[in-house]
DNA sequence: GTCGTGACTAGCC
DNA sequence: CGGCTAGCCACGA
């Protein structure tokens, strides 16, 4: 139970995402048990074999910046638009932050 | 055990 | 405001 790694501590962590809001990688890596493995996050999120059940589309960057996506960063935004999140510019507004 | 990789972050010019 | 550098971490080969 406790013998997660860092990667399966992630996906439990933006899984955990309300719909509508996002969170940075930081903030990921801090609830993984990393706060410094933002860059480690990413390499999950792009090896996400199950994005339907892990909304890696939710998480960005710390300066607001939708940041990329597997799929295609322009996906991404669209997505995040669709679940009511507010993209101006290609940077989300910091409100949203969960 | 070592090296390379990447969807990051913060600081500096 | 925009671009660049250096530092950071976990995983696979």
């Amino acid at each position: 139970m406790s013998e997660e790694t860092f990667t399966q501590r992630v996906y439990d962590v933006v899984a955990s995402i309300p719909r509508g809001k996002v969170i940075t990688y930081g903030e990921a890596a801090c609830r993984a048990g990393s706060p410094r493995a933002a860059r480690a996050v990413g390499n999950v999120m792009n090896k996400n074999p199950d994005t339907e059940r892990v909304p890696c589309h939710r998480v960005i960057c710390s300066d607001g910046s939708v940041g990329g996506y597997a799929f295609g960063t322009s996906k991404k935004v669209a997505l995040l638009r669709k679940e009511g999140v507010e993209i101006i510019d290609g940077k989300v507004h910091p409100e949203y932050l969960v």
